[in-house]
DNA sequence: CGTATTTCAGAATCACTGATATGT
DNA sequence: CACATATCAGTGGTTCTGAAATAC
């Protein structure tokens, strides 16, 4: 009897998951720390507000994560001039430095994930992938509508 | 830039995965009881120890979830008589035709993946999802290894 | 006495909702 | 006064580790 296809999934993406936070752990980071000073980079000067929503997440999960890496002088909360309600996150340069280190992490452990494979599955794995994360989302997007309206 | 492997990796496996429980919990299950149920079934008169090691997580976590099957009498708890420390878990008749309605909702989640894929993708998919589990499984235990005795 | 299985208690992590202070 | 932003307080859900109880 084989197992599910979504069963795969589970055990590989947990896989690579938990051997990417060990790693980084091992530095005093983790896998959380990565993604919050990525995507406080690439959104620079962001408010929390805009920085939680692009993670998926709500507000005050945020603050806590974000109070470590500022006592870390990884970013940097600076009160906006305009609006003196949002607080501007940037990140400093040890905490860009601390990014690549991390990145450079995260892309070692995709580049191994690669090898595994031929480049030919490489790309059918991305495709499929994002195939499936574009048609589930979707539909649980109807779903969800359809069950709270009926 | 393209994203790498192990977000889409991730972005997949929770698309799919939060489907698949809200469908489940639409009919008072979820996921987590699934794989339990299954797990329970394929393993039958198992000690709680195999099943937590079959399902990858610690005995302490396990004890609660089978609480609430146990509850509502989709698996009974039986001493082995044998070896007395040993609970031998066994699933019910409601306990299967539970599980069978809940298969039944993963089969067709699943279906609904594969659809979205020709057969040679599928192939490659699950073959792919394989190798990453089995290589970042033994590799971490590795890495753990290390860290702890070097 | 040492080991194995289950279970319980406590802690860590992470997320949420609701309330509050501040500012527009 | 209505609304927005960030923060705090409290809660819940999930998992772990470590210790206890029981049995081999």
């Amino acid at each position: 009897m084989e197992p599910p296809l979504g069963r795969r999934l589970y055990l590989a993406q947990r896989a690579q998951h938990d051997l990417l936070d060990s790693r980084m752990r091992e530095r005093g980071a983790s896998l959380w720390n990565w993604v919050l000073l990525r995507t406080a980079s690439e959104l620079n000067g962001a408010s929390q507000r805009e920085i939680a929503e692009r993670m998926g997440i709500e507000p005050p999960t945020l603050v806590p994560q974000l109070d470590k890496l500022a006592e870390a002088g990884l970013v940097e909360r600076r009160r906006d001039d305009h609006d003196r309600r949002v607080m501007r996150v940037t990140v400093t340069a040890a905490g860009l430095e601390r990014l690549a280190e991390l990145h450079s992490l995260a892309m070692k452990t995709d580049a191994e994930m690669r090898e595994l494979l031929t480049a030919g599955d490489v790309e059918v794995l991305g495709k499929s992938l994002l195939r499936i994360h574009e048609h589930f989302t979707t539909l649980k997007q109807k779903e969800d509508a359809h069950g709270r309206q009926p």
